[in-house]
RNA sequence: GCCGCGUUGGUCAAGGGGUUAAGACGCCUCCCUUUCACGGAGGAAUCACGGGUUCGAUUCCCGUACGUGGUACCA
């Protein structure tokens, strides 16, 4: 083989929120870049000036930048290949088109949008339901192929707007190796003369993934399976081109489909199954139509990873989580699967429920400092992390420390008197009174202290302590529900835990 | 329609001519815990179908079915 440095890109469109499945691919290209030490480059296909979005490409970055999969060359970035943004690249692309024309194997096409559009009108078919400007097809249309040259000329001469397409070869058997699928096929025949060149001056992603993978020195190409059937074109170009010596190998990875069957996952599946399927939270702004994002949703970055990269890879052993340097060192772009998978959003809240209990008290309330501030409560820094220490291992997301822990950052409103009542008396009455009275005695307000203190008094008083522990509970956090009681009273102190008795009692009656 | 790609429990999946066909998520039962979780022990559940090849196919080949992607001056 070759001793080049491994070159990988990822080449979104900035057109949207950044979809999981691109996620993974970033990532796939990523593991694959650093384990062979090359570099990562994210280059900005916005080719397409009619579904440019404002806001797009910072949202990418920012995606990227929280994942930890941060390119070595990028728009924001630069590097010796720049600039990274396809608009910005425009001038070089028509050389490249006109080349080929030259070599015949590419020509002028002046038909128009509704030229093109009559044209599938009149051959369209029950059998045939959608036309292609293909090998026979071209030879009625309007293109350098079939007027007369002076008339080509004049056009030209006359600005006329035109496009470049490729002239596909007839029946020409293709085949090229894929990393992940082995040994593909087609056959010129099913592909249609593909524009290259818009009448705009912009190149198609046809034409620009060639020209900037091969200026870029690209080795490796890996991208979404839904380009596998256009990927003749872009084994031509390179070969027409007369780069096929340097052309990349390609890895046509599969793409992760709704829960429910019929089709690739979309954001429309997240908002109608009750998960996201953006990185982070994506407002468009033409729309102002909100996403909502893996990020906010309150996932942990690492956990988020390690999800994407188990759809659809795995290493051969039983082992399930991996930190990203693991990852760098174990990936493998052979042991990646071939077939699409459904995306299981229980599954992902797993993996981010392994992360969240193992990540450090400290870290979590950092995390969860945001989600306290959006409901107007500051709290000690301390103290949010014993409490994040005494819920994480029954959350699945950041977000839902509050859910279960809520009750130490507020005093219950209302109790689960139904689980209270109906067993209520005065004898118990009293002994959360007495004890109450006795918390202020205690050496040190801490959960053995308290439980033993608590269990003598039972004793005493001769009451079981099941039956007072769950109105304690009830007292406390206001249901049946959270860390053991005594950690909770000893988290709250002596005198919230104090208040909470009396109100408690008050309710209880 | 045509073309490409795919198909191991509900989901993610290991395996790959002879296996009791791993493991994980989810689900169910029990234990632990007088809360909820964590944890532990069990359980139900799988090789799409039909032909070959073979002493023997889940595994190799061919069909069929199904799924999925493409079929734009979108990426």
């Amino acid at each position: 083989m070759d001793h080049k440095k491994v070159r990988v890109r990822f080449a979104p469109s900035p057109t949207g929120g950044l979809h999981l499945g691109g996620v993974r691919t970033v990532l796939f290209n990523y593991l694959f870049a650093k384990q062979h030490k090359g570099d990562f480059v994210l280059r900005i296909e916005d080719t397409d000036q009619t579904r440019y979005v404002p806001g797009a490409e910072e949202y990418i970055n920012e995606c990227l930048r929280w994942c930890g999969l941060t390119p070595d060359e990028s728009p924001a970035a630069g590097g010796p290949y720049a600039p990274y943004r396809q608009s910005e690249r425009k001038a070089l692309y028509r050389q490249y088109a006109e080349q080929l024309v030259q070599s015949g194997h590419a020509y002028y096409a002046f038909d128009t949008p509704e030229e093109l559009e009559g044209m599938r009108e009149r051959l369209k078919t029950p059998e045939n339901p959608s036309p292609q400007y293909n090998h026979v097809v071209r030879q009625k249309m309007r293109n350098s192929l079939t007027l007369p040259d002076a008339e080509v000329q004049e056009l030209l001469a006359k600005n006329t707007p035109h496009v470049i397409r490729i002239n596909m070869p007839a029946n020409e058997e293709l085949i090229f190796t894929d990393m992940v699928r082995g040994e593909v096929t087609f056959n010129t025949n099913q592909v249609d003369d593909k524009v290259l060149l818009k009448a705009d001056g912009m190149p198609t992603y046809h034409l620009a993934v060639v020209v900037d993978d091969y200026l870029m020195k690209i080795t490796h190409a890996f991208r979404g399976e839904e380009w596998l059937p256009s990927a003749p074109v872009h084994l031509l170009l390179w070969k027409y081109l007369g780069w096929e010596a340097d052309m990349p190998q390609w890895a046509h990875l599969p793409l992760i489909l709704k829960p429910d069957g019929n089709g690739k996952l979309s954001k429309r599946d997240g908002d109608r199954l009750g998960f996201p399927v953006y990185a982070m939270n994506w407002t468009d702004p033409r729309s102002n139509e909100f996403t909502k994002g893996f990020r906010e949703l309150g996932f942990l970055p690492e956990a988020f990873i390690n999800m994407l990269v188990m759809l659809g890879w795995n290493d051969g052993t039983e082992q399930e989580i991996f930190s990203l340097e693991e990852l760098i060192r174990k990936f493998s772009i052979e042991r990646v699967h071939k077939a699409g998978a459904k995306f299981d959003f229980e599954k992902a809240k797993w993996f981010n429920h392994q992360y969240l209990v193992r990540k450090d008290n400290e870290s979590l309330a950092a995390l969860f400092q945001p989600v306290l501030a959006e409901k107007g409560i500051t709290a000690d820094p301390a103290y949010v992390a014993t409490v994040a220490g005494l819920v994480k291992e029954r959350c699945h997301v950041i977000n839902e420390i509050w859910d279960h822990g809520f009750f130490f950052f507020q005093t219950p409103l209302s109790y689960d008197e139904a689980s209270v009542k109906p067993k209520w008396n005065a004898d118990k009455e009293a002994f959360f009174t007495a004890w109450s009275e006795q918390l202020a005695s205690l050496s040190s307000f801490t959960a053995p202290e308290l439980e033993a203190s608590f269990k003598a008094l039972a004793a005493e008083k001769n009451i079981k302590m099941g039956e007072l522990q769950l109105p304690f509970r009830i007292m406390l956090t206001s249901g049946k529900f959270g860390p053991p009681v005594f950690d909770i009273a000893a988290t709250l102190g002596i005198e919230e835990t104090k208040a909470r008795i009396a109100k408690g009692l008050e309710a209880f009656k």
